[in-house]
RNA sequence: GCCAACGUAGCUCAACCGGCAGAGCGGCUCAUUCGUAAUGAGCAGGUUAUGGGUUCAAGUCCCAUCGUUGGCUCCA
């Protein structure tokens, strides 16, 4: 019986069944069968020794490939498994999962009581290479379920037996390389010799399946890619983010520091980071007061009644702090909500006030688990641009489409590629199913005449809205949430919220809470490594550092200084009894976006020799030919500096 | 919270098998008056995270606490 195979290039080329897509390449030429790495078979990932039973449509993966990467990773989870089986003995390994993942693959294992020390990676990776270096062929085979179940309780295999038993199909699918059988959906490599490049990263703690309730695992994280020069790529990378780290050049560049022992999670703001936060905030503040928000600021701490009310003591009560006084019971605001609600409250509102839109720079506090502290971007104490549109559900779609308009302004400045996700109803959700269709299809309109970019998470919602959120890509390419825009259903239901309608009526206004750099903190942390502590001048806690090349030219420094103040710049003068090249190396070293040498020279030409970070030298500048394109690159808040 | 590693001067890091806590940078003082990434000399700086234990002797070994770092479904 003969099948038809439909290539690429539309050609249809006919085969007996139980033809490989190794046979077929290799019929085109030997050159690509060998650069192959797998096959997509009807839009299906496919391994290259595959038999294909009935028509479909081929397509080869060669390395180059978008797909590559999922085949030989996933063979190299296998193959780091198989590793620890053999220097760790088979019957002391039990597995859990071993994925691919973005730049990888990890595998967890059980091994008892022993632990995987550093020291141990080394030796796994060597004996990974050796199992490469036999080039064991990679063959895949399905068991029925039974059959399956006994295979894996006769390895002592226990999580791979809850795993099939869990399974949907009739049967259980197997790879095979050498003395290795592991349980997995596939592809893979056609043999351990296909893989080339990779590198264990760490070991950490993993439970199984993610359950805190789980036995804890132990998890070995590798990196692998098709190219040598592609994984030290990824390697430098991983550098460059280390020297990025906020947390290394936050204290570095003297913006923040942290108290562990006496403000553990909470980020202590020196004055340079606090200029950074006030130029944040101050921006923040220009475009919400263009754009209708009315600023407001509530109380930090308020009556757990509050809290009862809003659905917080519920729902949020093991995030919160709370205080005692004159025995009355106080919570810190972990949210700003319930103090929008008071506002909103204390005057009775038209549906000619509306949208009302509330703005706050509010500070909570969060209880986070002491495992979960990260640097700036996951504290106990921040501040967020946090606002409360309220309208008419007429007035819905519209205002969420301005929030979205509202983001990509604030994000402007910064030069971020950011897209969206869109988070629908979960199983535990609050109120009627017909508000949040409503609700979600506004959401989705919105986002659509945006024309962003955007991925749906089914079922990611919060119990009291659906969501839109923001991620920011920085310049390493990672990715942070930052703005999100949320309906909320419930507060507006538990505070009794009311406009007057035109026929004099009460009706429950739109509630739609949303933050744009989300927590200004975080928000602080991701520019500080985007930029790499290079901020634009704008945002620059030092804007020019005025060098004096001898004691006879401070003076001089000085009145360029006062006259730089007086137009607002931020400057420093540095007149210290050091060597002119000492001095440009720290302003270099703190970032500083110009350096401003005075010598014999300037001083009796009444100008500056103009030294910006790049090292680009512009040499002697007329003082006001400077001040003109600084204070323009500061107004236009740009990401460039005029003179480069 | 859980698993692992770690915690020595403001910062980066030494201190062998348990045997006198040290260096560079930074800071301060003095000399130097310097033209685009480090002038030289000197001085100060420590209850080795905290608390307990073992020992003739603890930064080092043991226990506890606090904190930091990496991780804790990207679902075979």
């Amino acid at each position: 019986m003969g099948i038809k195979v439909q290539l690429p290039d539309n050609s249809v080329v006919e085969h007996p069944a139980g033809i490989r897509p190794i046979d077929i390449a290799e019929e085109i030429s030997k050159a690509l069968a060998k650069r192959a790495i797998g096959a997509k078979v009807d839009g299906k990932l496919w391994d290259l020794t595959r038999p294909l039973d009935s028509n479909c449509e081929l397509r080869l993966i060669l390395e180059k490939d978008p797909e590559a990467p999922h085949f030989f990773r996933h063979t190299f989870s296998h193959i780091l498994a198989q590793a620890v089986k053999r220097l760790f003995g088979d019957s002391k390994v039990k597995l859990g999962i071993g994925p691919v993942i973005e730049n990888g693959f990890y595998y967890d294992f059980d091994i008892g009581s022993t632990r995987f020390s550093e020291d141990d990676l080394a030796r796994i990776e060597e004996k990974m290479r050796k199992i490469i270096e036999e080039d064991l062929p990679v063959e895949r085979f399905e068991l029925p379920r039974e059959e399956a179940v006994e295979l894996m309780k006769e390895k002592g295999e226990d999580y791979k037996v809850e795993l099939i038993q869990e399974l949907e199909s009739d049967t259980a699918t197997f790879y095979k390389q050498g003395d290795f059988v592991d349980l997995c959906r596939g592809p893979h490599a056609s043999s351990t010799g296909a893989v080339k490049y990779f590198k264990l990263i760490s070991v950490s703690g993993a439970y199984w399946r993610g359950d805190e309730r789980n036995a804890m695992l132990q998890r070995i994280y590798g990196t692998a890619f098709s190219k040598k020069a592609e994984l030290e790529e990824h390697l430098k990378m991983i550098e460059e983010a280390k020297k990025r780290d906020h947390r290394k050049l936050g204290p570095q560049l003297g913006l923040f520091g942290f108290s562990s022992a006496y403000a553990p999670g909470m980020a202590i703001y020196h004055p340079k980071g606090t200029v950074v936060l006030n130029e944040l905030m101050r921006f923040a503040r220009e475009l919400h007061q263009a754009h209708g928000y009315e600023e407001i600021d509530t109380p930090l701490v308020m009556n757990e009644a509050l809290w009862h009310k809003s659905g917080h003591w519920d729902h949020y009560r093991e995030n919160m702090y709370f205080i005692e006084k004159d025995e009355q019971k106080y919570a810190i605001k972990p949210m700003n909500c319930p103090g929008h609600m008071l506002v909103y409250k204390a005057d009775t509102v038209s549906y000619r006030d509306l949208p009302l839109k509330l703005f706050e720079f509010g500070r909570v506090h969060r209880y986070e688990r002491s495992g979960v502290l990260h640097g700036l971007f996951r504290v106990r104490g921040f501040i967020q641009d946090d606002a409360h549109v309220f309208c008419t559900r007429d007035q819905m779609e519209a205002e969420i489409e301005k929030v979205i308009e509202f983001v990509s302004l604030t994000y402007e400045p910064f030069g971020f590629n950011y897209r969206a996700e869109l988070s629908t109803r979960p199983e535990n959700f609050m109120g009627n199913i017909e508000s949040w269709e409503l609700a979600t299809q506004a959401l989705k309109n919105a986002l659509d005449s945006s024309g962003l970019e955007y991925r749906v998470n089914e079922g990611d919602g919060a119990f009291y809205g659906p969501k839109i959120d923001f991620h920011i890509k920085d310049s390493l390419g990672r990715e942070w949430q930052c703005a999100t825009i949320q309906l909320d259903f419930l507060m507006p239901v538990r505070f009794e919220l009311t406009y007057i309608d035109p026929d004099n009526r009460e009706v429950q206004p739109v509630m739609i809470h949303r933050a744009i750099y989300g927590s200004i903190d975080r928000f602080f942390g991701i520019i500080v490594e985007h930029f790499g502590g290079a901020f634009p001048t704008w945002l620059a806690p030092v804007q020019a550092k005025i060098i004096a090349i001898a004691d006879r030219h401070a003076d001089y420094a000085w009145s360029v200084a006062s006259i730089l103040k007086k137009k607002g710049l931020r400057v420093e003068v540095d007149d210290r009894q050091r060597s002119t090249n000492y001095k440009i190396r720290e302003a270099q070293m703190n970032k500083i976006p110009y350096m401003l040498i005075v010598g014999d020279m300037e001083q009796s030409s009444g100008t500056i020799a103009v030294r910006l970070r790049s090292e680009t030298d512009l040499g002697s500048t007329p003082l006001e030919e400077f001040l003109d394109n600084v204070l323009s690159e500061i107004r236009n808040r740009s990401l460039e500096s005029p003179f480069e």
